[in-house]
DNA sequence: ATCTCGTTTGTTATCGATAACTCATAAATC
DNA sequence: GATTTATGAGTTATCGATAACAAACGAGAT
């Protein structure tokens, strides 16, 4: 029992001049078939310790790293998923990114990411080169549109699909995220409720971001709704930073005089026009109240605590994450998956 | 030659239940064979113009999605390529990785992301999990220890790795980034230029950044031949934001009192230290000087300038994916790769 | 000693594409 | 008109694994 090469091993192909070990070498190493191997590396079937501690030894010392690519295609099921975002560094979609990722990578799957940049086309055509890949789910993100077609051939590639980032959304495919239009009559509210009269909103890559405007829209008309009007400064080509903010609160500041409060499409929008005010000598939040979106302030501001509206990215990650795994077993995820909005009334309202 | 359906077309096997569709179910439909199919979509080989005209006919009225699992497996080269970075929320890292997405998006190549929490033994794993994907090309944060098996591993399988956001290093892989020891370096001579004697390092994560251990050591290093000692204040297991800036810096307020200048581990910290400090009634930087460092701190504050050390992170990401081009393409990337370092002077110092 | 059975291991056929040839056919050369 | 040369398109063999089924084997039953 000492030899294990046992001589009626079937003849396996000489190994090719390539430096890659493969499922063949290891079992000719371990004096047995390569769906022996198979099977023991992947802990199914029954296999005799011994065969399996014989294995994984030739594995061992092999160095073998397992084809997935090829595993893949055989098993005609991958353990990849596709993550599509509008942008990878907003700190909202990167925490969604990793908390996905913490789970996501307990369950043995890899991800592929990609992002969009607020591009309809991008996105398509990111949609379909991520299907080229064949991944098991794709998660997106519902605040760029993407048309009908697309949608269809992600129904009939058997693909698990998830939006995120957009709770509103109801009919299509499994959606996560908080209701903007809620978020817009927070901020309506809020502001109705300090008794302004002239608010404006300030957003910026217009026309891209669904979800953004639809906050603008339901503020807009929350506004209306109670007798005030809404100045609507927005640009379709800033991007949604600081400095953009700085720019479009100045360009408010010339256009509408007399502006009582401001909601802007997100907190770091919020942070550079809270610049601008400070800067114009107008006193926050006495002369203006200015309110943002996201939370993210709070991570880094120092004395100022912007009122805004937040969402737990972590939390939304970690559900969606579940959903996947509940589609990719044929579940479907029961309960509808619930993002909270939380309002924080900071010192500048 | 209205009907192109050649009689004599090789007998293909019949459409798999699946619905989904194949390279064999388009040249079925074109009435050619695969190969002709698989040459015109990718663009190589020599073929009429009218057979392409019917191929890609044939391929968009089916819907076809090229497997490019399976094209991967058979060119024996893949499109795909791994980054592993120790955080993706990181706004440092968040912004390599899209810069890097942008680039090699260009390319056709897909990335794989996965996240090593700063734990080395995750990232062991994580390592041995990307090769499993045979990607052609692993972009790896230089900050985590990796074991001289795993880089050995990288190299025998033929993947291009670069290392980034560690430009110390040397002997090892093409490695791009910043210097840490340059930057603590150039900490401790503002803090000498400013006259202080009695400083502080405050960090987190300790032990398991090594680019921010280097910081640390150069920074402590630097102040010590200029004759001033530095007060180490870290933790192991608090993480690098602004809420543990604020513990640390109430723990070095507690433990040693005087102390002229604080240099912390990244931005977000030294916020949290900013808000300690000023709630202790301190006066920056009359009493206390405050460094950070990333320069992410810029775009969030309001009214303070935060002291910092910044590095282009779009660049870096641009320069990493034009380095992992070049390997790809094998040539070795000629000149090294510089991420240069720039002091922000603000209002902390 | 024969037979059924359950445990272990091996065989064969794919998965969906691509590399490297080979084979027609029509144009070009002498 | 015969031979050479380009082209355009098809054949065959893999790539590295897995599914599904088949076979060998010793153990207990009859």
């Amino acid at each position: 029992m000492a030899e294990h090469i046992s001589e009626n091993a079937p003849p396996l192909p000489a190994s090719r001049s390539r430096e890659t070990v493969t499922l063949a070498d290891v079992a000719r190493a371990a004096g047995v078939s390569t769906m022996t191997v198979s099977k023991v590396l992947r802990g199914t079937g029954a296999i005799s310790p011994e065969t399996q501690k014989r294995i994984f030894a030739a594995a061992g010392s092999l160095g073998y790293v397992p084809n997935r690519l090829a595993g893949a295609l055989s098993a005609r099921k991958s353990m990849l998923g596709a993550v599509l975002i509008p942008s990878i560094a907003d700190a909202i979609y990167s925490e969604i990114l990793s908390s996905l990722h913490s789970l996501l990578d307990d369950a043995s799957l890899s991800l592929f990411i990609a992002e969009s940049r607020m591009d309809p086309q991008v996105e398509e055509r990111q949609i379909h080169d991520l299907l080229a890949l064949r991944p098991a789910f794709l998660i997106r993100s519902g605040g760029i549109a993407s048309t009908a077609q697309a949608q269809k051939l992600i129904r009939r590639m058997g693909v698990a699909h998830v939006q995120i980032w957009d709770g509103d959304d109801t009919g299509g495919p499994v959606s996560a995220g908080p209701s903007h239009i809620e978020a817009g009559k927070i901020a309506a509210s809020h502001f109705h409720d300090l008794g302004l009269r002239k608010v404006a909103y300030i957003g910026a890559e217009t026309g891209k971001d669904l979800c953004a405007g639809r906050r603008m829209e339901s503020f807009a008309g929350c506004m209306r709704a109670k007798g005030a009007e809404t100045a609507l400064i927005t640009d379709e080509h800033l991007p949604r930073q600081a400095e953009s903010g700085e720019i479009l609160t100045r360009r408010l500041l010339e256009t509408y005089p007399g502006i009582e409060g401001i909601f802007y499409l997100n907190d770091a929008m919020a942070i550079g026009g809270l610049r601008t005010l400070l800067a114009a000598g107008y006193r926050v939040p006495d002369d203006v109240k200015v309110m943002g979106f996201n939370g993210t302030s709070r991570e880094q501001t120092i004395r100022t605590r912007l009122t805004t509206i937040s969402t737990d990215g972590w939390k939304l990650g970690q559900d969606v994450a579940n959903a996947v795994l509940e589609l990719m077993a044929g579940r479907s995820p029961d309960q509808p998956i619930t993002c909270p909005l939380t309002f924080h009334r900071g010192n500048t309202t």
